[in-house]
This record gives structure tokens, C-alpha cells and sequence, in this order.
DNA sequence: CCTTGACCTTCCCATGATGGGAAGCCCCAT
DNA sequence: ATGGGGCTTCCCATCATGGGAAGGTCAAGG
């Protein structure tokens, strides 16, 4: 119920989307310049809350900066198609199956892997030993070519270990 | 069998590293300075080869280069116990399954919304109706502080579309 | 009225692993 | 000797995010 326009950190605050990516999805173009006050500060009414949280639940959902983009103008277009949401929404899908089924590869692998290898004070290892291994599959090098039309790029798929 | 020191071109080649790579490694200290020849150009022998390969198949299981630093110092001392390989890949694992959860909680939340929207020419649309929905779960920010010893740190979970 | 502290602004930088491309040198075969 | 392809280094872009500096603004309390 609260009505007056509020500031950028409360806006943070309430929608969950931080400060910082909120000015950068005004830069990048995903959201339209904010209103400011005569000092300069941004100023979000309810239909901004809105639109943010919107953002926010489709980052959730994995969908990229530019999938959100056409899936705000979906939104904001009343008379649109139910047809096209639905396409960018099994893009998206058949995006997660694809990286699921990389990962789930590389798990069973290394779960194989660290089965046979006892973990114990002693040399022997057949984790290393498959590493260095001569003969491994060329593995399809990442970064193929979609279709066209269809065409993703796979992303990283890669572990970040903090240290 | 080939005994001779190769340029980066060849090596990049058989070993399925590309030469940028395999110059960034050594730039970052994964890989210790190439000998060079004396106008400067980087040459490889077989055993340089065979770590390079190693490097590879430890990415192909998604390690990260931190993660395959000490898989290389591990590889290389001949006394070590199996269990800090094992202790690193089990870690590995267990990212990965992490990881595997978390899309596929995005991908069966989208399959839901997917499955009841029509997909035709008419404007009804579930999936954007659950978009636009007010009350979703504050979602635990991505990003959490792990264990401090088997800290890990989320990666990226979107997707790139291609266009 | 003035200070203080919390907030806002912009701008730059870093992340991780990868590729693109420019400018310039080198090597081999014709 | 010349041309083309490979090598060198260096800079830039990606994608979404955060950190932090330098400086302006606002509201509350002395």
C-alpha cells in the first residue's frame, strides 16, 4: 500500500534486486530511465516494484538478461501471443536439460572414479591415473555451433572453489 | 612416437587446447614457462604434452584451474596419499550435484508453467502471469558462504542465448 | 544553524575462462 | 626474395555481479 515514490536502496530492499544491477539493467536498456528527483536520486513508484520483482523471479528461473528482455516486452504487450512466451520459456528449458545432462556427465564420471580410488595414505590413485590417461574422447569441443535459429552458446561449466 | 619439440600451433592440436589457452595457462602459472627457441617462439616435448592432455581431461569434468593446479601438484608428486585427490574430487562432486539441483528446480518449475500455457495465438499466458506474480520465495540470494574449508562459491546459472 | 551519518550519484576495476583481432616478427617453400 | 602462414604480445569483449573511491544530498539531533 505504500505509494510514494521511493529511493534505489529501498527499492533494493523490497524487490530483492540489489542496487547496483538495478542501475545496471537501466544502462544496459533491460529497464527504462528511472525518474529523478531535482538532486539526481532515482525515484521507483509501485509499477517499478513490480517490474523488478518481475526481473528478479526470471533471473530465478535462469532466464538471461536478453531472454528477459523480450519476455518484458511479452508482458507489457496485452494482445501478444501466449505462443511466443511459450517458445522462449522451452528455449529455456531445453537450455537447463542440455547443461543438466554435461553436468550429470561429469558427475558420474568422477563418482566412478573417486569409488575406485580407497582415499587413503597409499600413492595409488585412479582418479590421476584416468587424468593422465593418453586416450581420452576428443569431447566435442564446447562452443558448437547451434541451429541457427536456435543457436545457444553453452556456458561455463566449471567450478568456482573459494579458497 | 613424434620426439621432436613442436611449436603451440601442434601442440594446440594434439592436445585439444587451443594455443590461446595453453598461453593463458602458462601466463597464470597453471603450466611453467615454455622453453623457447631463440626467436622466441614456445616449444613442447611429450611431456609437456601429456600434462597439457591432463589439463584438458581434469576441464572436461568441469575442474576449475585452481582445482587442477593442485591436481597437477598431486599428479606430480609420486609419494602423495590418494586422499587429498580423492578429498578434491569428491568436492567436485559435490558441486556439481549442487548445481545439477538448482536447474533442475528451474527446469521443472518451468516445465510446470510450460505445460499449462496454450502456446496459441491467444494472450492468456500462465507462464507470465506466474512472472508477474507478487509473492514469490525471497529466494536465498545466490552466493552463500559455504563451509569455510569446503567453501564454494556458486557459479553463474543462466543462459546465453545466441542471436 | 551546523554536524554527522546514512544514503545517493558516477566511474573504474575485478571476477573466470575463453575467443577475436591488430601489429609486428619469423620461417619455409617456391 | 617473396608470400603466406604461424608465432609473438597486447588490448578488448563476454555475462552478471560486486567492491570501492570520490563527491553530492538529506534528515535528525545537538
Amino acid at each position: 500500500m505504500s505509494a510514494g515514490p521511493i529511493t534505489i536502496g529501498e527499492a533494493a530492499r523490497r524487490t530483492g534486486v540489489s542496487a547496483k544491477m538495478i542501475r545496471w539493467y537501466e544502462a544496459t536498456g533491460l529497464l527504462p530511465p528511472a525518474t529523478r528527483s531535482e538532486a539526481g536520486y532515482r525515484h521507483y513508484d509501485d509499477a517499478d516494484l513490480h517490474t523488478l520483482r518481475f526481473v528478479r523471479r526470471a533471473r530465478d528461473l535462469g532466464f538471461s538478461v536478453e531472454a528477459i528482455s523480450d519476455l518484458l516486452a511479452l508482458w507489457r504487450d496485452r494482445a501478444r501471443p501466449s505462443a511466443g512466451v511459450k517458445a522462449i520459456a522451452e528455449q529455456q528449458i531445453a537450455d537447463l536439460r542440455r547443461r543438466i545432462a554435461e553436468l550429470e556427465g561429469m558427475a558420474r564420471t568422477l563418482e566412478h572414479l573417486a569409488e575406485s580410488c580407497c582415499g587413503d595414505e597409499r600413492p595409488e590413485c585412479p582418479i590421476l591415473d584416468d587424468l593422465a590417461t593418453e586416450d581420452h574422447a576428443p569431447a566435442p569441443r564446447r562452443h558448437s555451433a547451434g541451429s541457427e535459429a536456435l543457436a545457444t552458446h553453452s556456458m561455463d561449466l566449471r567450478t568456482k572453489r573459494g579458497r
